[in-house]
DNA sequence: TGATATGTTATCTT
DNA sequence: CAAGATAACATATC
């Protein structure tokens, strides 16, 4: 499930191998996820890629960009002229979306098994505007301790864990990182924001940086289907609690649900 | 068969 | 009215 650090690996990635070629063509297969509209653009040239919250933005020639969200399960995949064959092409038909046909003969293609996520076309100013609504990025400047705590403030009786997963509050946190940097922090998920002590909200603001750099130094985290174009994530080798039984010190860890979203954590060692 | 997983948003509840 | 909680979306897998 791409959240901040598997996408930014995706954007580094397609960002080598696309800004400053031209899409020259493309195939749309399903009108719900790629909008159709886009074909009409084309050909057109991309200038830059980046990442903001858990969107890739592709921005292309005219003032023009694709909002890019994956959600759940989108995926890329990425075929050099060479090692495009009757197969590559076949390769996740059943869930293909779009293929993007590039001026030296390379090919992008893009499936979504479960169809949440699209690939839509936006001015430059109404990109900016979308992307406004979100919360500031945790690995930027602007985002400091006391960004922080004001943010927190907002959301006194909400639970810790939920709240660091709203992307109106801070973008690019999901449901794997928000356990995660609360197990390092030693805050039990479940706690509410105003019961939250200034030294444990610098823990949080501290955590938050740590993991989401150290994820995506190893290109994210693959957990039943996320793989970036160059092949499989690493991180899930160092998840403390996601998914797990033990935490790092043994203790045997406890599965709610919070937010209608599974929780792991350790009773001991969070409180 | 049905529970579960996921990110986001619309809608319901308190 | 606002904050917070939950349902809905699609589909594969256990």
């Amino acid at each position: 499930m791409p959240e901040l650090p598997e996408v930014e690996t995706l954007a580094q990635q397609l960002r080598r191998r696309l800004t400053g070629k031209k899409i020259i063509f493309m195939d749309i297969l399903d009108r719900k996820v790629v909008e159709a509209k886009i074909k009409k653009i084309l050909p057109t040239r991309v200038i830059k890629v980046w990442r903001r919250a858990k969107s890739i933005i592709i921005e292309l020639e005219k003032e023009k960009c694709l909002l890019v969200h994956l959600r759940m399960t989108g995926h890329f995949h990425y075929l050099p002229k060479k090692q495009q064959s009757a197969q590559d092409a076949k390769e996740c038909e059943k869930f293909l979306t779009a293929r993007f046909y590039l001026d030296n003969g390379d090919l992008l293609t893009h499936n979504d098994i479960r169809r949440f996520g699209f690939i839509r076309l936006f001015d430059r100013k109404k990109m900016e505007q979308e992307l406004a609504k979100l919360g500031p990025e945790p690995l930027s400047e602007e985002f400091t301790k006391e960004k922080l705590n004001i943010l927190l403030n907002q959301r006194k009786k909400a639970n810790i864990k939920t709240t660091l997963m709203d992307q109106h509050v801070l973008a690019g946190v999901g449901n794997i990182y928000a356990q995660e940097v609360l197990y390092h922090a030693k805050i039990n998920p479940t706690r509410k924001i105003e019961s939250i002590l200034p030294a444990e909200r610098n823990k949080i603001y501290l955590q938050l940086r740590k993991v989401l750099n150290l994820a995506i130094k190893h290109h994210g985290t693959t957990v039943e289907n996320y793989v970036h174009i160059e092949g499989t994530g690493g991180f899930q080798k160092y998840l403390a609690v996601y998914g797990r039984e033990k935490c790092p010190k043994k203790h045997l860890l406890k599965k709610i649900s919070l937010g209608g979203r599974g929780t792991y954590y350790c009773p001991q060692c969070q409180c």
